[in-house]
DNA sequence: TTTGCCATGTTATCAGACAAGATACATTTC
DNA sequence: GAAATGTATCTTGTCTGATAACATGGCAAA
């Protein structure tokens, strides 16, 4: 991990000790000297092992639960992970500067939720089908409400993902939603109220035509639907940013 | 005298305090409120506006820098980083223990890699379909050495992926790659060599399905033929696995 | 044996203090 | 006047001691 970019360090970085630490605990985890679901030391026994203060021990250990490789229980204690090597998938969002890698990334919600409707239509039931119509609702609710509903509209997209039964799907979609939506806010900046209007009405229809799909038990229709939909949506951010430009 | 957690809700939130100010702060970070390299409250600040001790709000912080969203400054403050990156994607390894959880990765999968061959077809070049055919004939040659080919076969995938030019298709089928190859190795399970080859001159076939479809810029085919070989593969994993047991 | 209580150990949180580095501003020096 | 310097003050880093919440195992009672 870089340190302050702007400081040269000539020879030795100082690091904290809660740096120390975590820099020691986690290569013990990494190289297996302790094994996924052992127990750690406690605190008591960290502060003595390294003759550090407990602050310093519990951030060390907040470090450690923040990367994945901890877990800890009141009163128990603090365990190794079960998976402490998993190497994630991320994106970085300064490289959503440009339109095309928004539109990438756009692209890689299409393909994931094309499927999810297909499967949605499949793996539906009335709790579901009850769940996205509610979101549905509440979308309208908002645009009359003079909204951009995007919080609603990310709900409906989530609850079809749920309707699929794969957990997966909606981790999957909470991730990149919480890339896209600060990108989202474009839709608001819409200045003309009966434009912006427009626009909502225009993506409530094709959600509607989603949800219809879905509720028709028709996977084909499903899929073709989501596409229609988000293929338009990538289109309108294209254009939108285009004119933001 | 504990701050009652109740205030608000009548179920006690399963969340630490550290835990709620780190999902605080990292949301307005992600959300742009505060912006890259833009200092954040002092911890004085933090603990009176979210009427916590100096420890949740160091821990907090702590945290924050694991995940690579703030930098602290001894003597200056905690800044927000200048890349803040995004809360990463993650699969644990250990979660993929039971059949159904590989086939709902195994669908996440089959959904990116439909859209990637549809995309392909669309955007592929002279220069990609050779990479996608050398990659076809290092299948083959592995296969008649009585290899399982799986290394090749990973590449023919991501090949695909090359073809559409969006960078994200072959990181994100890298990382399913890199959870789900260790659970292929069922692949190399089968004893009979007969089945095995039999079993992977069907594979193949479906590779060239795909390709084909590639080739002649179909991207209706291409989807259709990636979706047949993703499904037959999900059918095998799931036929397989059930006779290992 | 089973159930419930309780002592003990552990993490979570609070409170106060001093040390070390950073910053702005006044002071000194040229 | 400008640059160097000293200093007050702010902020993070670390230490210490205490209380609350939770987990666990043992023991007593039913």
């Amino acid at each position: 991990m870089a340190r302050s970019p702007t400081e040269f360090s000539p020879v030795t970085l100082p690091l904290s000790r809660t740096a120390q630490l975590v820099e020691h605990l986690g290569t013990d985890i990494r190289a297996g000297r302790y094994k996924p679901t052992e127990r750690l030391p406690t605190e008591q026994e960290l502060m003595a092992r390294f003759d550090v203060s407990r602050t310093v021990v519990r951030e060390a250990v907040a470090s450690l639960k923040a990367e994945g490789l901890v877990v800890t229980r009141q009163g128990s204690g603090a365990f190794v992970a079960q998976n402490p090597t998993g190497k994630p998938f991320r994106i970085v969002q300064d490289d959503l500067t440009s339109i095309t890698e928004v539109l990438n990334v756009l692209q890689l919600r299409l393909a994931v939720e094309v499927e999810v409707a297909g499967d949605a239509a499949i793996k539906r039931d009335q709790l579901r089908l009850d769940d996205m119509a509610r979101c549905l609702e509440q979308i309208d609710a908002a645009v009359r409400a003079g909204d951009a509903a995007i919080e609603a509209d990310y709900e409906f997209h989530l609850s079809i993902a749920r309707a699929t039964g794969n957990p997966y799907f909606e981790r999957f979609m909470r991730f990149l939603g919480t890339v896209l939506i600060p990108r989202q806010t474009v839709r608001a900046g819409i200045e003309d109220p009966r434009a912006q209007r427009a626009y909502l009405d225009q993506v409530q229809a094709e959600h509607r035509a989603i949800y219809q799909a879905i509720r028709d038990a028709d996977p084909i229709a499903a899929r073709a639907a989501a596409r229609a939909h988000l293929e338009a949506g990538r289109e309108r951010y294209r254009t939108i940013s285009r004119e933001a430009v």
